[in-house]
DNA sequence: GGGCATATACCTCGAAAGAGGTAATCCATG
DNA sequence: CATGGATTACCTCTTTCGAGGTATATGCCC
């Protein structure tokens, strides 16, 4: 490698198009400060290559074959905090860009997007900036707000009670605990569980565990617990 | 309040000596930046205290009547990461020192030292400086080097095997998972965490995974899951 | 070679977790 | 007032965890 330039920025992309991947290869020979270090089309690719090659930014895109991004993205965080995570997808749906956000997804942009755009926003997100298309900018302002106006089942906010039960698990306290904690039945924190786990779309008390203490320190002002 | 001083560090102490805790009242009153802002002689009443003031420090006896301090130590940190805690103690148990550290701990105080050294130490403290009685320097060597003496069950590494096993469980993954991502049998897996919860003294796996996320957030370069 | 730690595997057993469903109460908002 | 969310509780059922124990093979250090 020649040692002429400070330190390329190292880019990793995960994308089931082949073709796409292309595209985005061929854009990057007019960003010459940045390196293409690796590309995975299934998750399992990519935690492998961004494991070996560990990347400055990651472009993730949602919809893969097996998993999805997010899932990608949620195993990304924990492990390699500092890799910043650009969300590259054609989904524009406000549920996509919350789940991202939340997971801390350091942009997300549109498929659809101009390559031009497309280069200066991930040059931006190497700096540290949170990006975004400015085709989401309406659809962030109602997230922020909290006044996401699809189905209940998958809002973004928990409540009260849930936000206690929620700061217990990730003390790693049982249900039984958390019951005698909060004077209530083991049984009805079980159910306050079982919704939590729904809208935060989380597998199961550890990941949630991991994430409450991720969100608390990454981003005290944004966190969905209040 | 007087808004004379720019703003006074606020101190709480946790111990179930009362004629100590008087000590310590008046060994501040020699350090007028530093307010006193709660004591509590039990876990209870110390996270009640301490999630009522907030103080910038907290000082730790770790012999407590019911409960022990490196509990209260567990259970401060992932609720507020900001808050210093320095351990002030007569153990000058290796296994001790070592469980604070791990823990998290910003100090490791005997009950022995000189006040006005004490008052240095929690003024470092303060500062964000990690702190440590002069009579255990030696201790923290051996420590730190590995080199701990004593029986096997309480060593502070983890073998190979189990970090891989630890990662995979900081991630939300279950034995049955873990077992097929190592090519081992769950009942393996299941051996394995046994020890690895019984070493690091954690009850649960969401402990240990919220521990592990501190861990690689806190201070990577000393970890003990390399 | 004799310990000792590691890693593997299998066994039982009880506790804990999570998915389902039903249902009652309270409270806010339309 | 009606709808719907939040909270509570109880039911069943399957899966997962974690604590015991036993056992074998490997490799390392004294």
């Amino acid at each position: 490698m020649s040692s002429k330039e400070h330190k390329k920025h190292k880019l990793f992309m995960v994308d089931d198009h082949p073709v796409f991947r292309r595209g985005i290869r061929q854009l990057l020979q007019f960003a010459p400060e940045i390196e293409l270090v690796g590309e995975a089309a299934s998750c399992d690719e990519a935690l492998a290559g961004i494991s070996v090659t560990r990347p400055d930014l990651v472009l993730l895109d949602l919809r893969l074959h097996k998993n999805s991004g997010h899932e990608i993205l949620r195993l990304i965080r924990p492990q390699w905090p500092e890799i910043k995570v650009v969300i590259l997808t054609v989904s524009d749906a406000e549920e996509d860009l919350t789940e991202a956000l939340r997971d801390g997804a350091t942009g997300y942009l549109l498929k659809d997007m101009e390559p031009e755009e497309l280069l200066e926003g991930v040059r931006h997100a190497l700096k540290g900036e949170i990006i975004l298309s400015q085709r989401l900018r309406s659809t962030l302002g109602r997230v922020l707000n909290g006044t996401g106006r699809d189905d209940p089942e998958k809002k973004n906010v928990l409540s009260r009670r849930e936000c206690e039960i929620v700061a217990a698990v990730a003390q790693g306290k049982t249900n039984k605990m958390i019951a005698q904690l909060l004077g209530i039945t083991e049984e009805t924190v079980k159910v306050h569980m079982k919704r939590i786990l729904r809208r935060t779309k989380l597998k199961n008390r550890v990941e949630l565990a991991v994430w409450v203490n991720d969100q608390s320190r990454l981003a005290p002002a944004t966190r969905a617990i209040p």
